[in-house]
DNA sequence: CGTTATATTGATAGATATCAATACGGGTGG
DNA sequence: CCACCCGTATTGATATCTATCAATATAACG
């Protein structure tokens, strides 16, 4: 089982499923690209889940970005032609692949960039200025409002990711985001069994983050 | 005094020193952009020293970046065609000022994003897994680094942003910055007197980075 | 030179991390 | 297909860190 996290992340070959367009499969689990390897695609999330990830110095690791259905992948090796984040799916998942110096048109790619820049603005402000329940806020809202773009419910809903993992995107200890998991729904903004949320009280969540907890 | 603040930013003409090429110089305190208005141009640094800063729905501020001589001032307003921060001069400072569809081709413009996306995902990095004193020296050692990069020393600077600019941008208070300035001191890693720093140890302080503190 | 913003330091409060024990659940092998 | 087991989640007790409140001190600015 570990041996799968080992393996060269270009094992699984890309099929061409239609004429022109690259497609890749992979397992839960499985790594799209690695920190180090060239960056000579992106990546069109089709179906499933991602989370992209880094380490620093000391070893530390930090999930930077969950990335879903219709979200591109791969924008972080843009800046010196290597990938700085790894990229694992969380459920078994289908990208498009696309060469960078392909149909994505220069103009496009610029577009997707910015988007990307004003994304992580977003999450440097959770990250400095709110505490952790607001921070879990702002996590489910985003997550409700990504879902409901796609056609989801965007009341209710299924976590991808591990409570680890959201602690680490939003700066935390996993212990404290099931605490606050369990803080909200004694409030009743929220009802959760696992990974399973339901948004009770979307007014009282955005109050939350308009005036505080 | 605080009417400085309330002038609309555009008060200052460009004026036109070089064939072509337009500049604006700004007083300390005086702002670049203001969060909505329409992103036309991008500021390339000549001289002086900037912040940018958001804040949230709930009037919380967070200082995001912070720019010198040679950096690239407006990325933050290209996906939505209008500027999403403040940018706002630290102390007296020259731009160069270069409308976004000009000269700064488009390939340009994506690998200048490229690079921001880089940066940020550092700042996503301190944020969300350095401790106050880690994020501190974090911080001593890009600034020590962009100087050097300048032609400046590396090991002896003048810090040209209040101890609130750099606890808000470090997602600390400033009390904290203050005590953390004071600790590495006592430390011997480093000799501050107010805005004057000076790198005693660079070696103790890369060692915080991958040793922790 | 006075006035105000900025910075330092101390005492204390409050939030989150850490340590630990238990419960839950989904995947895997029998 | 079921049972087992390990990864995951919850909850409690306590420790640690950072924020807050407060009092000076210092420096920058008009």
């Amino acid at each position: 089982m570990l041996l799968m996290f080992e393996l060269p992340t270009a094992a699984a070959e890309p099929v061409r499923t239609q004429p022109g367009i690259l497609t890749r499969r992979l397992a839960r689990h499985e790594r799209l690209f690695a920190v180090g390897e060239p960056c000579q695609s992106l990546y069109s999330i089709r179906s499933g889940f991602f989370k992209t990830r880094m380490a620093d110095a000391a070893g530390r690791e930090q999930v930077l970005s969950f990335f879903m259905q219709a979200d591109l992948l791969g924008l972080d090796g843009l800046a010196s032609e290597l990938h700085t984040v790894d990229a694992i799916a969380l459920e078994d998942s289908e990208v498009a692949v696309m060469p960078v110096a392909g149909r994505l048109a220069q103009a496009n790619l610029a577009a997707e960039l910015a988007k990307e820049v004003a994304r992580q603005y977003d999450v440097i402000m959770v990250l400095g200025s709110l505490n952790a329940p607001e921070r879990l806020v702002s996590f489910l809202i985003d997550l409700s409002q990504r879902l409901s773009r796609l056609g989801y419910s965007s009341t209710e809903f299924h976590l991808r990711m591990t409570r680890a993992d959201i602690a680490s995107y939003l700066g935390l200890k996993l212990e404290t985001v099931s605490r606050m998991f369990s803080e909200l729904q004694r409030g009743s903004l929220i009802a959760v069994e696992g990974k399973h949320v339901r948004i009770t009280d979307r007014g009282a969540l955005e109050a939350v983050l308009r005036a505080g907890y």
